[in-house]
DNA sequence: GATCGCGGTTGATTTGTATCAAGGTGAAGC
DNA sequence: GCTTCACCTTGATACAAATCAACCGCGATC
C-alpha cells in the first residue's frame, strides 16, 4: 500500500460517503443528483501492483477516478520504449485523453494496491448536460489536465524537472488533505526518471544534491521537503507558484 | 500573412458561413442552435504580428478560436524566460487552460496578421448544457488538447522533438484541408526552438540533416515533407501514427 | 542465517546539445 | 543599386546528462 491512502472499505463505495467528494466529479452536486451519478459508477475490486486498468488502443467507454493508491499511465513508442505520461492521485481522473480518439491512448497500471471508480462515459456526458455543476467540474478537471501537462513541457534542465515534479506532487497531496512537506514516493526511481525523461542515475544524483543543499530529506521512499522556497527557485516556478 | 490562410472577410463572421465549422465548436449543431452560439461570439478585427490577445494572470472570461493565421501561447518563468507552450491553427481553441484557475495562465500573441473568435465562457457553459453536441465537441477538443500536450512530453532527443513537431503540424493542416506534405513555417526558427526547448542552432542543423537524409525539403519558411515514413520513424511515432 | 536478486547509488567516460563566435542571406528602406 | 538589419546558418568549444560499469543495501526465499 501507498502508506498515505486508507484502504478502500465497503462504506466507501458511494460518492456521497467518499472523502474525495470535494475534489472529484461530484463537486457541487446535491444529494439527489449525486445518487444519479452513483448509478453510472462501477466499483471494481482493488488492483494489485502493475495490474492494468486498460490498455492502449482498447475501445474507450469509461473514464476512471482514483479512489485510493496511485496509478500510472504510459505509452509505448515504435521502438518499444515505455514513457510514463502521468501519475494519478486519489480524486484525479484518467482516461480523459481517450475521449477524442474514442480509444485509449495510454495504458493505465496500478502502483501498489490501488482502486478506482469506473464511470461510463456516454452516461457521464448525458448527466453533464443535465447537471450544470457536473459539467462545470468536468471542464475544470480537463482544463487542469491541460495545464498540468503543458507546465511539464516548460522545464528543461534536470533540476527544474525534478524540482517541478516534487512541487506538483506536494501541491496535489496538499489539496487532498495530506502533508505538503512529507510524502511517500511509492513509485520506483526508474519510473520517476522515465516520466521526466532522464536516467535513474540522474534522479539519484539530484536527490543527493537536493539533500546536501538542505532542500529535501530523502530516505528511500520517504521524502520531506525542508525548504519549499528553494525548491520553487530550482523549479523556476514553472509548475506551481 | 501566413500564406496558407485566406484573409478574414466580412461574410466570414458567422459560424454558419465559416469554413472551419467542421473542426471548430459548432460541429453537429443545427442552424437554429448555431445562431444561438453565434450570439455569444465576438469578432475582433485581426491582430497584427506580436499583438497580444490576452496576458497571463488576466481574469479569465473568454476562450478563443483561431479564425485565420496563427497564434502562439507562452508563459514566462521566474527568470524571465519565455516558453512557447503551443502554436494554434485555424479551428483550434486556446485559453482552455484558464478555465480551472479562472485566470489566463499563458499570454497569447498573433504570429503574422491573424484573427480569432472570442467566446464568452460562462455563456458557453450554459449553451453546452443545452446542446449535447456542443458539449460533446467541447469535451472532444479538450481531450485532444490533453492528448497533444502529453504527447509532447514523450519525445526526448532533439530529432524526435523536431520530427514530432513537423508531423503534428502536418496532420493538423491536413485536417484543415491543406496539404499534409507542403507547408509554410511562418514562425521564426527561434520560436520553434523555444517551443521544443532547444537552441535555434540545433533546429537549423537538424533541418539540414533531415534535408540531406531526404526526409524533407526546406527553403526558408517553405517546408516539403518528402518521406513521411522516415519522419515518423524519426519521431518514434509518439506524436501521430 | 546465508543467498539471491532487484532497486538504488556512485564513479568514469562518452555523447548530444547548448553556448559562443563568426559569417551568410534575403527582405525592407533609402 | 546599395545599405541595413534581422534571421538564419555554420563551425569550435563547453557542459550537462546519458551511458557503461561496478558496487551496495535490503527484502524475499530457501
Amino acid at each position: 500500500m501507498s502508506g498515505q491512502i486508507p484502504l478502500v472499505s465497503p462504506s466507501f463505495l458511494k460518492c456521497s460517503s467518499c472523502s474525495l467528494g470535494k475534489l472529484c466529479l461530484p463537486v457541487g452536486l446535491d444529494k439527489k443528483d449525486m445518487l444519479e451519478l452513483e448509478q453510472i459508477i462501477e466499483n471494481f475490486s482493488p488492483y494489485k501492483n502493475d495490474e492494468k486498468v486498460f490498455e492502449a488502443d482498447q475501445k474507450f467507454d469509461k473514464i476512471f477516478a482514483v479512489k485510493s493508491g496511485m496509478f500510472k499511465t504510459l505509452v509505448i513508442d515504435t521502438q518499444g520504449n515505455e514513457h510514463i505520461v502521468g501519475f494519478h492521485l486519489p480524486g484525479e481522473l484518467f482516461g480523459l485523453d481517450a475521449i477524442y480518439p474514442k480509444k485509449y491512448i495510454a495504458t493505465a497500471m496500478a502502483i501498489g494496491t490501488s482502486s478506482v471508480c469506473a464511470i461510463d462515459y456516454p452516461e457521464l456526458e448525458r448527466l453533464s448536460g443535465k447537471f450544470p455543476s457536473l459539467q462545470h467540474q468536468m471542464f475544470s478537471l480537463m482544463s487542469k489536465e491541460v495545464h498540468n501537462s503543458q507546465s511539464m513541457m516548460v522545464e528543461y534542465s534536470a533540476d527544474q524537472k525534478l524540482a517541478g515534479f516534487l512541487l506538483s506532487l506536494s501541491s496535489r497531496y496538499k489539496q487532498r488533505g495530506y502533508s505538503e512537506t512529507r510524502m511517500h514516493l511509492i513509485m520506483p526511481r526508474r519510473d520517476i526518471a522515465n516520466h521526466l525523461n532522464m536516467a535513474p542515475e540522474t534522479v539519484s544524483r539530484l536527490f543527493k544534491r537536493f539533500q546536501s543543499d538542505g532542500v529535501v530529506d530523502i530516505k528511500r521512499t520517504d521524502l520531506s521537503i525542508l525548504d519549499m522556497e528553494k525548491l520553487r527557485q530550482l523549479a523556476g516556478c514553472a509548475s506551481d507558484c
